[in-house]
DNA sequence: TAAGATCGTTATATCATATAACCATCTACA
DNA sequence: TGTAGATGGTTATATGATATAACGATCTTA
């Protein structure tokens, strides 16, 4: 295998990292992401551009800062995206009457049939992930992850500045 | 307020998108990703190089390609992370004798306290993210991350090919 | 001893994400 | 009413993470 290793016990680990949630949810995260990427690939999607056309599909009439919020995507990052989805023809711009800075965000149907078939294929590879899981497990993941994500902001606090004391 | 919303209900959410375990697992990385790194800033550490020195810490003796291999980074890509770590001062690259292409990687003394500080640091804030949640699902939290990023390189090899062994 | 694999390296490409600055427009309020 | 400040979309740009190709040196193996 690798060398001289014993090949009775791998002895090479990353026990202390595996310590770490982050760490967890960081390795779990590169293991997927590319993967998600090239089951969208086909459909000429990316996981952002997923992501927008399904907010725009479910809630129809968003602001691209509206769809900014929701995603926790930089409105300077979404222009591309949304320009994408356009000229796919998927998405439209319309103008919005009572304030002429903003567009909002409406489905071709073109588009919503585009988000169904990628959706089926994407769930059908986001179910396999989870196949040896059960579905309290499922739940268990998605909750403490949602917790995770709620935690993560607010934990940073008082970090900030501390001399050496570990305190 | 965002406009003229409601404001009895959101109403703009992405429940089709919450339903992905994927999705799920990208925003809380998104959201913890950032903090962790300003949490190892003050160390002159980031993910990589901190993941690195903890597996040098934690197995002296490693080659790069060993580190390569049990943190899933690109052995390109872990030049300058032990560059860095090495001008630190924190591990060293020593030669192995009876094989003179390869570097065994060694923690220094500084480098084994350094990490130890940092290591407190980390663990703090990584604490916080779960500090909502009771081990029993933060247990099942990193056993559900583990499962997935073990399905992940898996689920993929069905369109593709099939019956292909690995090796 | 030659062919192929492995180790570390350089250079490079891609993607994701963040920030600064800008114009047009809207809102609030003195 | 008029102006200061906030907001929506945009451009340009920076940074970081990750992946690939290709190379020289060395090891391994047939």
């Amino acid at each position: 295998m690798t060398r001289g290793t014993p090949d009775t016990a791998p002895a090479v680990r990353d026990a202390d990292l595996r310590r770490l949630v982050g760490y967890n949810i960081q390795r779990a995260s590169s293991a997927v992401m590319g993967a998600v990427n090239r089951v969208l690939k086909p459909y000429g999607l990316r996981r952002a551009s997923y992501s927008v056309l399904s907010v725009v599909v479910e809630t129809p009439g968003l602001r691209q800062a509206d769809v900014s919020d929701v995603l926790a995507i930089e409105r300077p990052n979404l222009v591309q995206i949304i320009d994408g989805l356009e000229k796919a023809g998927w998405i439209t711009r319309r103008r919005v009457d009572g304030d002429r800075r903003a567009y909002e965000l409406h489905p071709t149907l073109a588009g919503r049939a585009h988000y169904t078939e990628a959706r089926g294929a994407l769930e059908a590879f986001d179910a396999k992930l989870t196949a040896s899981l059960g579905d309290a497990a499922v739940a268990a993941l998605i909750d403490g992850l949602n917790a995770v994500e709620g935690a993560g902001p607010e934990a940073e606090e008082k970090e900030a500045q501390r001399g050496t004391a570990t305190s």
